[in-house]
DNA sequence: AGCAGACCGGAACGATCCGTTCCACTGCTA
DNA sequence: TAGCAGTGGAACGGATCGTTCCGGTCTGCT
């Protein structure tokens, strides 16, 4: 007789909880794919119904605040990683490389603008763009870095590579590491490059995407 | 009195060729700035009635289909001005320029699988992927094009900075064109760079977005 | 002058989609 | 074995949107 924890295996609490994987997994998927699927699709998608969503989110809504949220946290953990890493530059250009694999900003930036923020997702969001700061100024610091490039570039870098976007996940992600290849090219100090053009992005310049959709 | 043609100016003929050019230009307001926007948003940006756009176009489709042939020829007729510049590299970079400026891209691809294309379509498309050809083939004249960027490879510079998207347009057109200085950068030759990853974009690899979308 | 009809605004309709609720059912758990 | 946590999926109600339709206006021709 299982008793109410230790067993992973059987009875009917060990398949809930397997659902509770098993829903988020499927709603990451879904939800990458098309930011405005319906709940019923990722139902579908987890081989579940709909009712096994329902008893675990309050709704839509909260469904994609947890997942975004969920986002948030890997960017910081994947920031916090690079900065584990001794070279400066290679701290840079790891953080976006994972950041591009796990296709976290598709997770975050585009599911902003569905739900209204806790303020705890406001915390983490300044505490990710701190570590951003850091990764940054690390790489300013290696030299390999044009002086002109700033923290926001990140955002239009991350922008850049989650628009590649092809049937296949494997061959998207491909796609994406060149593009990156490219970006960090071209990011890269040269020896006769004019400056970057026009004003740089500024802090909160991209906000938008938080505040709800009117 | 007028007559039926010569003058630009006054009557109900006048007012209806007006609208021709209102509810396009409306159109192509709308549509760049949401893809799947109602068709009642594009009759109130023009401040006119429903009727008027349904008396010009057979429905929805019949539009976009219009604006997205509309996009491709201006791409080729970008293109073919570009072609017309003596200097190799300047072609190539004054032509991404228009393009992204004038968001020819989105005007065309992201509209695509929203229509069923016409035959004139896919000949127009061909012809365009010939002059890109052209280009990319003086850029790599020039020398100051990396060797192992192929011409598929626009379609993710344009992609990136189609991406770029913030609420004023004026801005977004200083954003979008710092971005592409960036992808420049990472397109020129350097001098110790790695080969970029991964198999280049092939051929049709992004038609997909041509087809209909299931 | 007068009328036929081009042109227009916008209400109304019908189809579709989607979030959410609800209920019957299943098989652990105590 | 009794009860309930957990579930599948039909059904509901609201919202959205493409399209049609009708009444009204004003023009351009006769």
């Amino acid at each position: 007789m299982p008793t109410t924890s230790g067993n992973a295996l059987a009875g009917r609490r060990a398949q809930a909880a397997r659902n509770d994987e098993v829903i988020l997994e499927a709603a990451r998927a879904v939800f990458l794919d098309d930011p405005k699927a319906p709940i019923a699709a990722v139902a579908e998608r987890a081989g579940v119904g709909i009712s096994a969503l329902y008893r675990r989110y309050a709704g839509k809504e909260d469904l994609l605040r947890q997942l975004c949220h969920d986002g948030l946290r890997r960017y910081i953990a994947v920031a916090e990683a690079a900065l584990a890493e001794p070279d400066d530059w290679a701290a840079f250009t790891g953080f976006l490389t994972r950041i591009v694999d796990a296709d976290v900003h598709s997770l975050t930036v585009h599911l902003a603008g569905t739900f209204t923020p806790t303020e705890e997702m406001g915390r983490d969001a300044l505490r990710a763009s701190e570590l951003a700061t850091a990764l940054v100024d690390r790489a300013h610091a290696s030299g390999r870095l044009r002086p002109d490039v700033v923290v926001q570039d990140l955002g239009l870098v991350l922008e850049a590579c989650a628009a590649v976007r092809v049937p296949d996940a494997e061959r998207t992600r491909q796609l994406r590491r060149r593009q990156l290849a490219v970006l960090l090219g071209g990011l890269s100090t040269a020896p006769d490059s004019d400056p970057l053009p026009g004003p740089p992005p500024a802090a909160g310049e991209f906000d938008w995407r938080w505040r709800l959709r009117e």
